[in-house]
DNA sequence: TCACCTAATGATAGCGCTGTCATCGTAGCC
DNA sequence: GGCTACGATGACAGCGCTATCATTAGGTGA
């Protein structure tokens, strides 16, 4: 175990006081250059590191910045919290991160073991907190952020983008691209999956071609097996549906997958179409068309935010909308020309 | 801002004194039961929870546990910290975690940012940390685990399995099944891929079958596109190649793409074996065979060690082999049998 | 009955740092 | 020259908790 070296020893190698040695390392344009040289020096010398504890208990302030997520292994998050690490990880603070599992409980739970660290800012995701981890959050007493999608009444900052605008907007593509009768897969229905599903539903209602026996959802997890899983489901349901869009790319992939599996041409029998355009989407064959969401930038600017606000700098504007993107590939595009299908 | 309720108030309400009250709360069976009552009936009328600060400072020890893991993205690693975190969300610990991204120097930099919280418990990802590194591991003063693979001379505890062994039962699969021109397709070549491409290598030589030209790799990050152009390119070189290893799941997912674009079928002319073992493995079409890697439970043990430990209970052996196992699945069926080849 | 132990509780003194005020020069000004 | 203003530094106390030793009460054996 290292021994510790206090700022008390600095002080004495300096020859300066205790609370100078502090002032010296956190404002340093308050000491006199020359004795802050000395204290630098004294401060290589030792191989001083502040105990963060002490300035915790000291302050009533952590450095701790709190990020609490509903998973750890879907992609969409992993990205955010990339992106978050990337601004954070030199700085002077500390990442920690809760998992909600999407369980509004557990995120109530988890904010208390944040918020009783007094951290310097937190990131939550979504918009949808209970009414007491709400009243939490306003308590906060530290710069925030709500990632992950946009909506009314932030509690303090925000930045992500619309999920049912972007849902609508992949809805109008595949109906641009000539499909007529659009379904939805949807896995584990959370608050943004709902929302992206009622903008496929609005833009499908707004051409006249919704369905609602078109829709296949689950609360079950989302995966490749799923998307598979249901795609069937589906197709055997309504063998008719020319296009899907998917809640996600997972479920995208395995509906490619089922589709050749049951021998149904992509694009020219169906249409498919995921969400958040992760990596593999480029690579499929067919490429798969999906809805490109900046994720990673989602976390990153986040983390911006807060440190400047944390720095006293301007954090520019409380509500970032990072917008999103239809990517279009070839697995939406446009059904097959049937002899018998006229249209 | 919650106001904070500090013990001395616990115990003006208790009407005990401020240090019973903290054996109340740390080791109940130290006081009275009929006075712990009243402690903990004051405690949860006024909602106490105890500071994190001032009991670090107070103990020189905190309840964070450091996770150092080299990607926040990789699903390997994000598994890895599921299992953890499946482990300790639910404890008194914190976990803080701290992406190398691959860079020893940034390893040893995150080091000494958990060392001087003096965490309760680090777990760090491989075995190949630098000399300095590993002295700071040495004088961690708290229990240690090292993840992701076995190894001799581990800092403290250690779980995972051996990469060389399960790329060589990988080799042995791919041969077993009639492939005889096996390749390898590796990206990322941090030290786990180079053992695992040792242990093909080895088992290929074994079978007289080993041929370097039929190793096509690349110091860029893993992705499926990557393994779409790392196939092309083996193709390209060596068309007579009838099986490819990949270093990962990623990788045999974009060789199966490619094989696709390029007409090749699989398994008949070409055989595509991952590492992982991901979901969506199981989902394509063809399935792919993999290596089944045990990543959250690897965590999920890695925790309970080091939790077994503070709490002095037997975390039993401080090495654990948790192996991997070949999936087959149809993708590695064997080569078609060609009239002109024979064999 | 008394020395002696044990269990339960308390008093005291910090852990390492920083907020707050006090102190001391020195420069600037009338 | 005497006053204020201000910049640089220091003394002191205390953040909320716990380690350590002290104290008290009750029980034990000779």
């Amino acid at each position: 175990m290292a021994k510790r070296v206090t700022l008390a020893e600095v002080a004495a190698r300096a020859g300066v006081s205790p609370i100078t040695v502090s002032r010296a390392l956190r404002r340093p344009d308050t000491v006199q250059p020359e004795t802050r040289s000395r204290i630098d020096a004294a401060v290589a010398d030792l191989g001083y590191v502040p105990d963060p504890a002490a300035r915790a208990l000291a302050t009533g302030r952590s450095d701790v910045i709190g990020v609490l997520i509903p998973s750890a292994t879907n992609a969409v998050f992993t990205d955010v919290l990339s992106g978050i690490y990337d601004r954070l990880g030199e700085s002077r603070f500390d990442v920690q991160y809760g998992i909600t599992r999407y369980d509004p409980s557990t995120e109530e739970n988890l904010l208390g073991v944040f918020l009783r660290q007094r951290p310097a800012g937190l990131i939550v995701a979504g918009i949808d907190q209970t009414p007491a981890a709400r009243r939490l959050l306003d308590r906060a007493g530290c710069p925030l952020v709500q990632v992950m999608e946009t909506g009314p009444d932030p509690v303090d900052m925000m930045v992500g983008f619309s999920h049912h605008d972007a849902a609508a907007a992949a809805t109008r593509h595949l109906i641009a691209r000539g499909y007529r009768r659009p379904g939805f897969l949807g896995a584990r229905m959370d608050p943004r999956t709902q929302r992206r599903f009622a903008g496929f539903r609005a833009e499908a209602e707004a051409a006249g071609l919704y369905d609602a026996d078109r829709a296949e959802t689950t609360d079950q997890p989302s995966s490749v097996g799923r998307g598979a899983a249901l795609l069937r489901a589906l197709l055997t349901r309504r063998p008719d549906t020319d296009a899907v869009f998917c809640n996600n790319d997972d479920l995208a992939m395995g509906a490619l997958f089922e589709a050749m599996r049951m021998g149904v041409p992509v694009p020219g029998a169906l249409g498919i179409c995921g969400f958040n355009d992760l990596e593999m989407m480029r690579a499929a064959e067919p490429p798969i068309t999906s809805v490109r969401t900046n994720r990673f930038e989602m976390g990153a600017r986040a983390a911006e935010m807060i440190r400047a606000r944390l720095d006293a700098r301007d954090p520019g504007p409380a509500l970032v909308d990072l917008g999103a993107e239809v990517q279009a590939r070839r697995s939406t595009d446009g059904p097959a020309r049937h002899p018998s299908a006229g249209q």
